[in-house]
DNA sequence: CGTGATAAGTTTCTGGCATAAACATATGAC
DNA sequence: GTCATATGTTTATGCCAGAAACTTATCACG
């Protein structure tokens, strides 16, 4: 009889908070309409029989739930490409380009504007280098300008949503910059202003945790699930945990804090009041100061190399991934920090997690909150309504 | 417009993975049942007004689900209790206390068998004890010995599945025991031998994780869907986490090891190979060596608040859950720990998590390997067979 | 070319599920 | 004893995916 019986249906959660929803006929629609965008939104143009073999479901049900995404809008069908295999083709089912997220990226230095189509291509961006860091009101009238201009040279293309990634902490109500000491701002609604400004629903998110959205869904972390992602830049380490496919986010909104993880307990004191944080150990000025000595650029790598190793141990993830300059530290340490982690990891070898350098580079920030703004017309196509320009 | 619109569906996943499972018809009736079972697991007898209200679902589709959730003998009507309010008094809905769980907890001193009641209650328990650990095989034929013997004390009631509770890291077919240090097993497949010996589909869990399981569901824990938990006992610390209502398991299974985490940088070798493990600085032994010296114990308390500042600012819990001697500890040093962790916090004050003491006492491990047990049926009423005895 | 094999799109019909609406019933209030 | 209220019950309806039969587009082979 064995376990594996039980296994699967073993791993699903059940809530006792009395969460009980009831699923109705048309959720399942909805299901299976999201399903089908969501597997071409990251797997590119898709054929109906893979749709149907993906899905599980009937190729009846394939042609009408597809019928029903092209009718929105939202899909186109081609013929097919000459596959050379008998039989006849089937049609490539590919997201319409003409679809597109604003992304918004306020930081010290600039602010950048991007669209992105729901394929997940960058289809325009604008940056406006900045003397001073801007406060939330002029990051928005800025940032509406530059949508203004990026979508009047894009006519007719319809937008599904506005999100901003911003280096700081924010909100359950994925709208308010709780704060964000490097840009200064502490409590503002910034999505709900985004909004106003944008006519567009806006939504913000923590910029690590969006990163490593838009590294799951087209980087270096594509096909995993369990993922820990560190990254490095000039405001500190910013940290997020992808989790049995789902995002790590905490009770308040505030999860994935990596860059306050203790990592020598006599160390420096931090600006967040605690001391021998991971990053005040470890950032770009330690980093530049080591640059030309052997040593302190050992010792820097053995200090991500612990980091990396309590990472795994609280998580176990399949990827460790790393970006900024983190990134940069590992390509230049590589076999020390493997080592290292090797020889600091709990967990048996040989299963561990790898560790790679994040891929996405300039665009990572702009794709992942994107994928933020579609969240919504992918989570219920038939139910959002997209904005006409 | 707002941000909020868009909130709620944002906050859903989307698998990039290509997971994109189609959903059926008779997926939607799975669904309901297992809503309504779990309903009434976790929040005991319910009437079916207040299932109608929870799930909204409708009157008649309530009274469907419920009758079939009867023929399958799984729960039964009650006529009501006198509420006293008007109209016509909705009918009790209630778990059968018949149908029941085996629960196995091998340990280094004895071996408890536990069988639990689909409302949550332990009704029969047996208890071994040991001179030494049991090896694998003999913890199998013990177990069975027991379970024989208890089922045989409960005539007509009706098994779901059997799960075990091992101190030790279990792999992701929730059957092999892949390091047990305590007990000595290593890469044993101890459901599939349990299975085989109880006749009774078995799976095992970690200890930490399956403790964490029966506070949420009956204890501490209840009703929060952000809580890591801690619990000391003689054979170290286990850790575990629930992540918005999900449990943290990690890529392979061995997520949540918090007693390997760095808690001090310059510490004393671990028997895991790493230096300043939590559960190397803080252990039974030594808060035993603490017990009559004030500030051994404050030190300790200190070490305590530090792990749960850590843990804090990564997992960014409702609830810090603490069990064993971490419980006792707490209850010790109250203030000072509290005290503690809000000047390491890295979060916002006012709004940090709270520290409780785990509730349930000698029954945990019970309760939550139990729970385990009884998640596939939970998951799917009418497709789990139930041994009859 | 023309025929057959193959695979996929399309159409039609069916069954399951939740719902709405109408009806029946059990309680408290007056 | 009647009414208001809330809930259980029965019946008819609409939606959705699936199965089966049919159609279409390709390749292979002679």
């Amino acid at each position: 009889m064995g376990a594996g019986d039980a296994t699967m249906a073993a791993e699903q959660t059940a809530s006792p908070a009395m969460r009980a929803r009831g699923s109705r006929n048309d959720q399942t629609r909805r299901h299976n309409l999201s399903a089908l965008l969501t597997a071409v939104h990251y797997g590119g143009p898709l054929t109906r029989a893979q749709l149907t073999r993906d899905t599980g479901l009937n190729r009846s049900t394939i042609g009408g739930l597809v019928a029903e995404l092209a009718d929105l809008g939202l899909v186109v069908e081609d013929s097919a490409a000459e596959t050379g295999a008998v039989g006849r083709p089937s049609l490539i089912v590919r997201p319409r380009t003409d679809v597109v997220s604003l992304a918004i990226h306020p930081d010290v230095d600039a602010l950048e504007v991007g669209a992105v189509a729901i394929d997940g291509t960058v289809v325009g961006r604008r940056r406006v280098a900045l003397d001073a860091p801007p406060s939330a009101e002029s990051a928005v009238q800025i940032a509406a300008a530059e949508a203004r201009f990026l979508l009047g040279s894009m006519p007719g293309v319809r937008v599904a949503a506005a999100a901003a990634a911003v280096p700081g902490l924010v909100a359950m109500d994925a709208s308010t910059v709780v704060d964000a000491p490097h840009l200064g701002w502490r409590g503002v609604s910034f999505g709900e202003r985004l909004s106003d400004a944008l006519g567009i629903p806006a939504t913000v998110g923590n910029d690590a945790n969006l990163g490593l959205r838009a590294e799951w869904g087209y980087g270096a972390a594509k096909g995993h699930d369990n993922v820990v992602y560190l990254n490095g830049s000039a405001s500190g380490i910013g940290g997020a945990a992808l989790l049995g496919g789902v995002m790590l986010r905490g009770g308040r909104g505030y999860g994935g804090e990596f860059g306050h993880m203790m990592i020598r307990s006599e160390g420096v004191e931090c600006s967040c009041g605690r001391t021998g944080c991971l990053e005040t150990e470890l950032n770009a000025v330690a980093l530049d100061a080591a640059a030309h000595d052997d040593e302190a650029l050992d010792a820097l790598a053995r200090t991500l190399a612990r980091a990396v190793a309590n990472l795994e141990c609280a998580f176990d993830p399949d990827v460790v991934l790393l970006g900024g300059f983190l990134g940069t530290l590992y390509e230049e340490r590589e076999a020390l920090i493997e080592t290292e982690v090797d020889r600091h990891s709990f967990l048996p070898k040989a299963e561990g997690a790898s560790i790679a350098r994040a891929a996405l580079g300039g665009n990572r920030l702009l794709i992942g909150a994107a994928e933020r703004a579609f969240m919504p017309l992918l989570a219920d196509p038939a139910g959002t309504v997209l904005i006409q320009r």
